[in-house]
DNA sequence: TAGATTGTTAATCGATTAACAATC
DNA sequence: TAGATTGTTAATCGATTAACAATC
């Protein structure tokens, strides 16, 4: 998780959600933006709007504002999702067969290119992409494929030793869905979706 | 979304992860814990810890540490899951019935009490408490049951129009799985989880 | 031109950390 | 008692906001 250049790591959080702000925009037809249109829309002042890209560069016009295809390419280019990358999924539960079909991935830049689980009832299931494979064979295919980043839908009892798997094997990003904190190297970022934790959240506010 | 009082937000944010981690720790036996070993845990300032608990009052002892489970009840007691709460499930699609499927939630102060979707060819399916129900009783579903919590698990196009229905019935807390942001009154919560953004975020820093 | 909006600097605000007296 | 760890204060650090010259 480590972030040697000085770009501060809550900037680059903010990043996709831009992304996916501009990406709405243009398919509304929206061919210009400003950072005050866009903070509006997001809850987020215009001024950091502001400061956050103007560590990238400059992408806007005085007067004008942002040309909303133009500003969505540069952070499609600053984010590395200008390309395709493959991820696997490990765990073929209801959740892991969620991830699996789930539709969205690829117009944002990642496919789903393997199904990892050790139930050998699973193993086999599923169609094309989506079939289910042996967990035995989950380096082999992570080192053939060159995956670097990973989808974490088993049981949180497993998670931690498939984390050791896939981090040896050379998955350098973790997105895990077990409810545990994970232990893993410097160099390789996890982030966790939890959705009991949102839920806690936000239950400290209600009544 | 207005927190009222002086307990910043990002700290709220945090409970749940200590609540989390000395789960896990009771679980593994250990009955005490400090700061320190918590922090080390979950990669946080020992510090930053007694900082967040002071805000809600003293619960630990000088020179022992904390009672792992006393601490835990303190923490359901503050974010309010020391109840169960009711929650339903909008979208059948593969994402909403592996929400609806999930055995973690009740463990954790929160249980599926209705699946709704729109499509006849999935009202009806499932089992018990997941049988898909008619959107068209939405309202008084959560009107009957007193529900306050919702999560959202359908295609972006429909995801503003459903939260406007939920929030006139009385929901008070929104999960939003569609990667879009959401308009909502400023007295209504809304979390958003959104793989892809996780994701992006990670590419980033890859290479 | 007049109006609008950027990129950036400086000021403000808030969060994190360091340090330590209190005390178990 | 000696060692350890809390709760809290003050210092530091970093992020957000306000303001504005530049300029389209």
């Amino acid at each position: 998780m480590a972030s040697s250049p000085g770009i501060p790591d809550i900037v680059i959080g903010r990043l996709p959600i831009y992304l996916r702000a501009l990406t709405q925009m243009l398919q509304q037809g929206h061919s210009i933006t400003s950072s005050h249109e866009l903070g509006q829309r997001l809850g987020i002042s215009s001024a950091q709007i502001r400061k956050d890209l103007s560590h990238f560069g400059e992408f806007g016009k005085q007067g004008t504002g942002y040309q909303v295809d133009h500003l969505l390419n540069q952070l499609k280019n600053i984010l590395q999702v200008d390309r395709e990358w493959p991820v696997v999924v490990v765990g073929a539960g209801d959740l892991g067969r969620a991830l699996a079909h789930y539709r969205g991935f690829v117009a944002r830049g990642f496919r789903v290119v393997g199904v990892f689980d050790t139930d050998p009832k699973k193993v086999g299931t599923g169609e094309d992409e989506n079939r289910v494979r042996n967990m035995d064979n989950l380096e082999d295919f992570i080192r053939k494929n060159s995956v670097r980043i990973a989808m974490l839908a088993v049981p949180a009892e497993a998670a931690q030793a498939v984390s050791d798997r896939l981090v040896a094997a050379g998955v350098r990003a973790i997105l895990n869905y077990a409810p545990i904190t994970l232990a893993a190297p410097p160099d390789v970022h996890v982030q966790y979706i939890d959705p009991v934790m949102h839920l806690q959240r936000m239950t400290y506010y209600l009544e």
